[in-house]
DNA sequence: CTCATGGATTGACATCCGTCGATATTCCTG
DNA sequence: CAGGAATATCGACGGATGTCAATCCATGAG
């Protein structure tokens, strides 16, 4: 499946605050990431987060969301459901309806947490 | 496949360089995005990032790649081409080895577009 | 020219993933 | 409590994707 990596650990220092002691990504941290681009790794999640993200609230729930995706509703669930496992996006339901929101920073952080290693 | 998207489209202006007159990304906006995400949404080739960025030379060839990730050469070529073809990554060829290479700010430039439309 | 080496390509296979229909769950309303 | 509405979950199906073995291509050495 992923194959397991014995990557060079040089371990100037055993903070790990510090991720910046190793060579390159250890397995884990580089399956952790991709967990994060995978759900960014689908033109309707992208759509579903600007689709959220231009809501004058802030928020939306799945029927707002089903129409303009011309997608039905489970799979819009779906969606929602891996965005939020990956801590891109905030539910919160409110009586019947789940509002999900874009969690603010988080695109921000996976980001660096890429460019930390690939800019020195 | 894909799902037809009809996206709401006020169209402040018709100038095409600038995407903010949209509410939010069009289908063709999303699969272009999408393919560099997909890029980055596998474990082995963000390790093939970050090992080629820690290169002293800034750059690698197959050759040094393969040991450190545990996979074989095709397995890894493969990987290569679709970081190529996603922007990621420059090939150059000299003689028989292909050396690959960082582009410089394309990471950026894939999160900038993305965060244009999640962070007004 | 021949051979060896690094790399790309092809084909096959197993698995993963996006999608849908059907169903379950939760909550509001009367 | 009964009914309905919004959403989540399940099972299934087809297409995409990661991996490898085998092969092909190109380049440099002799």
């Amino acid at each position: 499946m992923t194959a397991q990596i014995d990557c060079k650990v040089p371990q100037g220092s055993q903070n790990p605050q510090s991720p910046k002691d190793r060579v390159a990504l250890d397995p884990e941290g580089a399956a952790e990431l991709a967990v994060g681009f995978k759900a960014l790794a689908d033109p309707n999640r992208l759509t579903l987060l600007t689709l959220i993200a231009a809501e004058a609230t802030g928020e939306a729930c799945v029927c707002d969301l089903t129409e303009p995706l011309g997608l039905g509703q489970p799979t819009v669930s779906h969606h929602l459901k891996v965005l939020v496992d990956a801590g891109l996006l905030a539910r919160e339901k409110r009586g019947t309806w789940s509002y999900y929101s874009v969690v603010p920073g988080a695109l921000q952080d996976l980001f660096h947490s890429l460019t930390d290693w690939t800019t020195p």
